[in-house]
DNA sequence: CCCACCTGTGCAACTAGTTGCATAGTCCTG
DNA sequence: CAGGACTATGCAACTAGTTGCACAGGTGGG
């Protein structure tokens, strides 16, 4: 299961709470991972009961105790394992890709509109995610270890972004002159 | 469910039975998703008791039977109004991202060629998308409706294995001046 | 002081997807 | 004609992930 690993990784990185936990999940981690909080809970409840992480109660002022988990020597051994461990295919999934596959069984005006949604959405992402790179990462030629990786992958969030602002331009763009204007008219983004 | 309206596409591209649709989702609709025979049997077998699909039994010589499905007018519908609804917020999913985060973690050598085996799978596989683009959709310029929608999604699975492989080529660049020479060094791909 | 709201944890029931196996027809080979 | 391979369909049991709800501690406002 990848999201135990996910989340040995994000404990290893700092030790968290599981609502810690569910913030990073929709945050850095969370480009390429999502979880909802009651899935983290029970995970977290089974790698405990493994020996792969420990909890201790912290109390904090104005606000409930919290359960502070953080990764047993166990848990960075299964961890270290499961990285030199064969990768297993990646499956796509892509809900939008089978409608703009699809369109033309449905009112493809319509599509278009949602497809332009979901463009502008792809399009703040990838300014937010390059903003945390300006801010997080001013020097990346001076990176190393974990850092650096932490950076990398923040790299091809901005990749993915950038790709999809790309095609769906793409998609617009070749559905667009028979039809008025659905597409806000944009410069195609460069990759790299 | 999205696997149901993704059979709708590809029934409504043309009629199918189960193993087709199969062979289908490890090709060109299974650029973007994927599924096993057993889920494709029981989404149709769901489909069939709601009235979106029928199916016939079809002979067939030197083979056993097959029952080949189609949609409805009420399946149409179904499929219509889906297309029309608001597109749900992707939810990404990359184990490989999570490794290349929690490298530091685990024999950091070991990762890296795990890296530079996915890196050669994806060129490949953009290598393969490449070669069905020039073979189906050698005029692009001329194509409208389904056809233009499918040379578009096509285009899509290209645009994703060109963003992996120069992904995966900024990361291996990244960590291979200290270490030797882990990753085939390679010119870095251009997007579009 | 009661209520609305936020933080923090969690159960129960459901849906989606995977894995392992079963079965039946047909073809080809020894 | 027995055995292996391929096509075609399917069940049962499991794992992963989602949705809806609950509850408790604390804070701040009317």
């Amino acid at each position: 299961m990848a999201l135990e690993h996910a989340i040995l990784v994000s404990l290893r990185e700092r030790p968290a709470s599981g609502l810690d936990l569910d913030r990073r999940f929709n945050r850095s981690i969370g480009f390429f991972w999502s979880a909802t909080h009651q899935q983290i809970y029970r995970v977290l409840k089974g790698m405990e009961a493994d020996g792969w992480v420990t909890s201790v109660a912290v109390e904090q002022q104005g606000r409930p105790d919290k359960k502070v988990y953080e990764v047993t020597a166990a848990g960075a051994r299964e961890l270290a394992a499961w990285l030199s461990s064969p990768i297993p295919a990646e499956k796509p999934r892509s809900e939008l890709a089978i409608r703009l596959r699809g369109a033309s069984y449905g009112d493809r005006a319509a599509v278009l509109d949602r497809v332009s949604e979901q463009r502008a959405d792809h399009a703040t992402r990838l300014e937010h995610y390059e903003m945390l790179a300006a801010r997080d990462f001013p020097e990346p030629g001076t990176l190393t270890g974990q850092a650096l990786d932490a950076y990398l992958v923040l790299r091809g969030g901005i990749r993915l972004e950038q790709m999809w602002v790309d095609w769906l331009t793409e998609y617009l763009h070749a559905h667009d002159s028979p039809h008025g204007s659905h597409a806000p008219r944009d410069t195609e983004g460069q990759s790299l």
